[in-house]
DNA sequence: AGAAAGCCTCGGCCGC
DNA sequence: TGCGGCCGAGGCTTTC
């Protein structure tokens, strides 16, 4: 579920609680999967003061006046604050909320909770998370940015899908996201990001800007224009030509026959 | 039953 | 032939 778009969500979620001060922590196995145990979250957050919030890309970060904290959320991941408030407004689909679905969180003085809610447990908790794999953000990617993450150093480059998802190219971008910024670019999910004409970029670097925004603003990155079309045997939402369906970057990916080339 | 919106690791392949 | 980097495949995990 959460894309760039969701997890920015969290991060104004999460500002609430900027100014509070960690009283404990608490993480499953799996949440604390890139720690070095489960104690660990606990330790390192334990009489922290919350001083901002910040985000790269799909990595949540919570600043302190002592190390940072970071929080992945995977496929299924959900931020909450308090298990009993706000949860409408956070869960898209029919998604529920399950009490042992929370893989671990923070206690404040305050007696608020951040937790993290996570059915696949594939989030993950971190202390002073490594930002330096990352490239740079996709909300706030200017054209600059955007032609180093399209040109390829050697070759052709790989399918300008697997580079748009590419987090150390350009962080925050999933693969709805992907498959709608190049549904309105009008571009093949296969093209070698290299081979690109420069009248292709352009309309690539517009597409994904007004992507994000669109997006944005309709509430989230499963609310695309080609969704509509993303089953087995659907037809293009624009033109109604036939949608074809590969694996590019790994993940599913459905495209038109016609008006994407 | 099979696929799933993220991420990590592994192994093959390519170019120098 | 050797080596490093790139890139795709597969696994993780649980749910619907």
């Amino acid at each position: 579920m959460p894309e760039i778009l969701e997890v920015e969500s969290y991060r104004r979620l999460a500002d609430r609680v900027v100014g509070a001060t960690i009283v404990r922590g608490w993480a499953d196995a799996y949440s604390a999967k890139k720690l070095t145990s489960v104690a660990a979250w606990n330790r390192a957050v334990k009489n922290l003061t919350v001083t901002g919030t910040g985000r790269r890309g799909k990595l949540m970060l919570l600043d302190t006046d002592g190390v940072q904290l970071g929080i992945r959320f995977g496929m299924t991941g959900v931020l909450l604050i308090d298990d009993d408030a706000g949860i409408d407004g956070l869960f898209y689909g029919p998604h529920t909320f399950k009490r042992e679905w929370i893989r671990g969180g923070l206690e404040f003085s305050d007696g608020r909770k951040l937790l993290l809610h996570d059915p696949r447990r594939l989030g993950r908790f971190e202390v002073d998370p490594d930002l330096s794999e990352l490239g740079p953000d996709a909300l706030s990617l200017t054209r600059k940015q955007f032609d180093g993450v399209v040109r390829s150093s050697r070759g052709d480059g790989p399918a300008i899908k697997a580079r748009l998802l590419d987090q150390s190219a350009v962080a925050g971008v999933g693969n709805l996201l992907a498959d709608e910024i190049l549904f309105r670019a009008n571009i093949d999910p296969r093209s070698p990001s290299g081979t690109l004409s420069e009248a292709q970029r352009t309309a690539l670097y517009k597409s994904f800007t007004q992507t994000m925004r669109t997006l944005q603003r309709r509430g989230g990155s499963h609310l695309g224009d080609h969704m509509d079309g993303r089953y087995p045997g659907a037809y293009c939402p624009r033109d109604g030509a036939p949608m074809l369906i590969a694996t590019i970057g790994g993940r599913t990916t459905y495209w038109c026959s016609k008006h994407q080339v």
